[in-house]
DNA sequence: GTGAAAAATGTAAGCGCTTACATTTGCCAT
DNA sequence: ATGGCAAATGTAAGCGCTTACATTTTTCAC
């Protein structure tokens, strides 16, 4: 019959206590679960055997406050009921995992304000490195991580000066390649269906890219018919009708993501317009809702996936202190029903 | 002209620089940031301007290992990829976040071993609560759990003998209503796309949901014809061909979720059978998809943003050492057109 | 077998904060 | 004024771990 009391041994074990067992100091029971190869093969043994048998587990807090590092990393994302990040933010949480990081997540609701305040919170939680969204926010910002040492990495966006280490895509170029397909197959009246491009630079180079490919045709940008609204499939149904009402109404719509296009293309049914006969409408990241639209969704494919894992092992490399080099990853036009 | 160097004040101050700075001792600063009430205003003043000048902010790593908790309240999801999850968790998040806790996620990709990993990890991390989805699990973990004295919250379901905390819905009776409205229009050869229920207690309430329905209905349950299969667009699209390929195959189809039940519907298209005409298929869980479908899906509405929100309140309530009430939120059949 | 170098282990000083307890200060009834 | 009490502040002991440095043990060339 065991004793079962309040007493030390049934609250939760330590590293003494593990040492006690072990008749080992704590430096040794350390050794063997951080740097096993630096001890015996018959003190590992001791040692494990305690751990086991007392099923004890480090406390994170105490590490991270004597070593300096808490293997925790932050994402700061817009919001996951975007399935883009919600796609990339998994993969990336995935290869976290894989080698002993946990994922902290914090979202701004594409507010800067919010955003900077969610950086000094997960800073202040110990987070030992970061990934962000985009490239456009205040220097000071990058200043305090900087002086905080704390590696970041930029995504779903190719910073332009490169002076940041970023895993993403060029938004400018990829909507300039959909957006000469728009242009070849004929529309010179063109709308667009964007987020705010004062506050995401996303959607302010998904929009430039368009300028591009009209310039590049002989068209004059500034018959780009824009509306700018905030990602939902309302707001794209919404902004298409309004497009669509407008003196000189656009024969294709451009939109700056598949959930805006789909509320668009929503708009076009209810207008008794035929997509692509009557308007083109395109997308932009090639979710699922773009394959399961109505009518399946002409659109850019980005590798979501691939991005969330590749800012992962840049973050872990900087981690490690090596210098992990930018990356920008190719996306695809994907021709489909719509345009 | 000031110097910068390497000395203690380039660095990260720590609360012994403000309370030197402020000329108070270590504790009053402690009480000005965290129980501002015990301290004289003037205090206060002194101190917060020293904090500000400082740009101090809190070693949470320090803070949790002194004070015993860190504000971090951790989520163990299958995976964020579906959409269901990655809007519950974005509420938990939001409302985790007004009150001032940090979010740790990971994901078991519905794997029971490796949720019971990242229960270890996440607790080993510090995370002061717990969100578990479901509630079919070794009872060792709720043991370990209870004996950390951990809070959590079963979501995503409602735990049936109720003795541990959930917020969630019954998907038994959630489905079982669809199914009686199947029943009613005249079907009697049912089939159902389901995920594995061996493993997914959500997946195995649905499938029971059905079968409660058909025995009411006078009908043999054991003529549901079941497909297991995870949860895809392409893995419905097969089932459902699979289905249909049998010698009696049913003239409905429900679905475990709303992407299986797309897969159905674009395998109904392909092979020409019309819906609801030659065949009807019901999803489940009512998220974007459903209504954008090519035919827009018959399915059940589930709160998910509600369950997270009211999900972090629980275990809020439950970490303010108040004993909050399990909640089991209402789910509604929603009429479209496939049924 | 010996001694020097290498490997294994132990000792103990923090990491930055919270908090129980001790001390000082301010306030008020007398 | 003064004693007594409450409020404000200070003192200092940890929280559980890592790691520089000190000590002991092992290894191995001779």
């Amino acid at each position: 019959m065991e004793e079962f009391s309040k007493s030390p041994e049934s609250s939760v074990p330590t590293l003494a206590d593990v040492a006690a067992r072990a008749g080992v100091s704590t430096a040794t029971v350390s050794r063997c679960l951080n740097t096993p190869d630096r001890v015996t093969e018959k003190t590992l043994k001791t040692v494990m055997d305690a751990v086991n048998h007392l099923g004890y587990a480090p406390n994170y807090s105490a590490r991270a406050l004597a070593a300096g590092r808490t293997n925790m990393i932050g994402a700061i994302i817009p919001t996951m009921e975007n399935a883009i990040f919600a796609r990339g933010i998994q993969a990336f949480q995935e290869e976290l995992q894989k080698n002993g990081c946990t994922l902290l997540v914090a979202s701004s609701s594409y507010r800067q304000d919010l955003e900077e305040e969610q950086i000094r919170t997960l800073t202040a939680r110990g987070a030992d490195a970061l990934l962000l969204i985009g490239y456009q926010r205040d220097p000071q910002i990058y200043e305090f991580l900087k002086k905080r040492k704390i590696p970041a990495v930029l995504t779903w966006a190719s910073e332009p000066s490169q002076d940041y280490l970023s895993v993403g895509f060029d938004n400018r170029k990829a909507m300039k390649a959909l957006a000469t397909d728009v242009i070849g197959k004929g529309h010179r009246t063109i709308g667009c269906i964007s987020a705010d491009t004062a506050t995401n630079d996303r959607a302010r180079e998904r929009v430039e890219g368009i300028w591009a490919a009209m310039r590049d045709a002989g068209l004059d940008p500034d018959t780009l018919q824009v509306v700018e609204t905030a990602y939902s499939i309302e707001n794209g149904e919404a902004a298409f009708q309004q497009l669509m009402s407008g003196a000189n109404s656009p024969t294709a719509v451009m939109c700056g993501n598949d959930v805006l296009a789909v509320g668009a293309l929503r708009a076009a049914a209810d207008l008794g317009l035929k997509v692509p006969g009557d308007v083109a409408i395109t997308g932009f990241d090639d979710i699922e809702l773009a394959f399961v639209a109505p009518v399946p969704l002409t659109t850019v494919h980005v590798p979501h996936r691939r991005m969330g894992q590749l800012a992962a092992r840049a973050l872990i490399e900087a981690l490690h202190g090596r210098s992990p080099e930018s990356v920008q990853l190719p996306t695809e036009v994907r021709h489909r029903d719509t345009l």
